[in-house]
DNA sequence: TACATTCTGTACCAGTTAGTCCAGAATTAC
DNA sequence: GTAATTCTGGACTAACTGGTACAGAATGTA
C-alpha cells in the first residue's frame, strides 16, 4: 500500500514538554517548538492539532508520569519514606539534566492562573491527584506513627505537598545542589522524618 | 511658562503592576497596559522608556514594598512572631483584593527562569534581601529560644521562605481562605512557632 | 513498475506585537 | 493675548504570532 509510521509520536512530544518546561507556555513559540521538535509545520498541525492542544498532551504526559513515580512509591517504601525520596527528585533532576526548570505544573499553575482558567485547573487536577497519592499512603496506620506530630494524614499530605511547591520554586533560583539539599533535609526534620 | 504636572507616576505606575502580578510579563500585551494605566501610547513611551523597563519598576516597588513591611515587623515583633506575620500577608491579600497573584517575584522568578536570566536575578535578589531580613532577625539570641528547634538563624530563614514560596504558589491555586490557613497553621507549628 | 500514503518545504494569511512619529489639543505662565 | 510645555490620539512600521494550503519528495506495498 503506502507509507508507514509516523515519527515516533512520543519522542517529539517529549522534546515539545521539555522546551514548554523550561520556558513556559506562552513564551514558546511554534517556531522554537518545531525546530526543537524535528519536523515540519504541516507535520505538526496534522499530528497535534493546535499549540493548546499540544500543551494539554505535555500536560498529561509529565502529570502521569510523576503520578506513575509517586504511586510506585507508595508500594515500594513506607509512607514515611516518600516524601524524601519526593523532595530529593527535584534535586537530581537538578544534576542530571543540569537544569532547573521545577515543575512543569507548578510552572503552569503560576503561568495561567489569571489568563487561562482551563489550564490553571488541568495542572491544579493533577497536583491535587499527586497529593491524594500521599494523603492515602499516609492513611495507612502501622507506619504513621513514624511522623511524632499530631497531623491527620489529609494535613500532612498538604504540608508536604507545600514544601514541594516551595522548593521547586528554590529550585528555580540559581541555587546549586549544595543550597538545595539542606533545605530538604531540614523541611524533611521538621516534618519529623528526619531520622 | 508652560504645562506643569504629569499625570500622577506613581498611581500609573501602580496599576501596571497589578496587571503584571496577574498576567506575567509576556501575557501582558502593551495595549493591556495603556488601558489599565489610562494614558496614551506616546505618554507611556516618554514616561517610561519600554514595556521591559517598566516591568523592572513594578519589580523594584514591589520589592522594595515587601522589604519594608517586613522591616517594619522586625521592629515591632519578636521574631518568633514574624513568619505568622508574613504568612498571613498573603491570606489577607487574597481577601481584600479578592483575588490571588501570588507573590510578584515568585511569579517572576519562575516565568522568566530559562527566558530572561536578567530579570529572574532580579527577583532572585529581591527574595534574598527579605530572607536576610528574617536570618538577622532571628540571631537577636534573646527570642531564639522560642523555637525548640536546632536549626541555624540562617537555615530557619531559608526554611520561612520555602514554606513562604508553598503558600504562594499554594494561593495561585483556586483555593479559599478556609483551605490556607490551616497550611499557614500548620506549617507554623512545624516551625515550632505555634503558641 | 504503479499507486497510496506520510512526510517536508515553502508560500501565504490575518492578527498581534513592541515601538516610532507627529499634528494638535490642553494647560500653564507671562 | 502669546509662548512654552505636556499630554492625547491616530497613523504607521517591521517583526513575529498561530494557523492554512499545497506541490512534491520520500517511503512503502503489491
Amino acid at each position: 500500500m503506502a507509507r508507514s509510521l509516523e515519527f515516533e509520536r512520543t519522542k517529539v512530544l517529549e522534546a515539545a514538554m521539555k522546551l514548554f518546561w523550561a520556558r513556559g507556555y506562552t513564551a514558546t513559540s511554534l517556531s522554537d517548538l518545531l525546530e526543537e521538535m524535528g519536523i515540519a509545520r504541516s507535520s505538526f498541525y496534522a499530528s497535534f492539532g493546535t499549540k493548546r492542544k499540544l500543551f494539554i498532551e505535555c500536560l498529561e504526559l509529565f502529570g502521569n508520569r510523576t503520578l506513575t513515580i509517586v504511586a510506585n512509591d507508595a508500594k515500594k517504601m513506607t509512607p514515611a519514606a516518600m516524601p524524601r525520596a519526593f523532595f530529593n527528585a527535584t534535586v537530581l533532576e537538578v544534576s542530571q539534566r543540569r537544569a532547573n526548570h521545577g515543575c512543569l505544573l507548578v510552572n503552569t499553575m503560576l503561568e495561567t492562573a489569571d489568563v487561562d482558567p482551563q489550564l490553571n485547573q488541568l495542572a491544579s487536577q493533577k497536583l491535587n491527584a499527586i497529593e491524594s497519592v500521599f494523603a492515602r499512603a499516609f492513611k495507612q496506620l502501622p507506619d504513621q506513627g513514624a511522623f511524632d506530630t499530631a497531623y491527620s494524614p489529609e494535613e500532612l499530605a498538604s504540608l508536604v505537598m507545600t514544601i514541594n511547591f516551595g522548593i521547586r520554586v528554590q529550585s528555580r533560583q540559581k541555587r546549586s545542589q549544595r543550597t538545595l539539599k539542606p533545605i530538604i533535609d531540614n523541611s524533611l526534620s521538621m516534618l519529623g522524618l528526619s531520622g
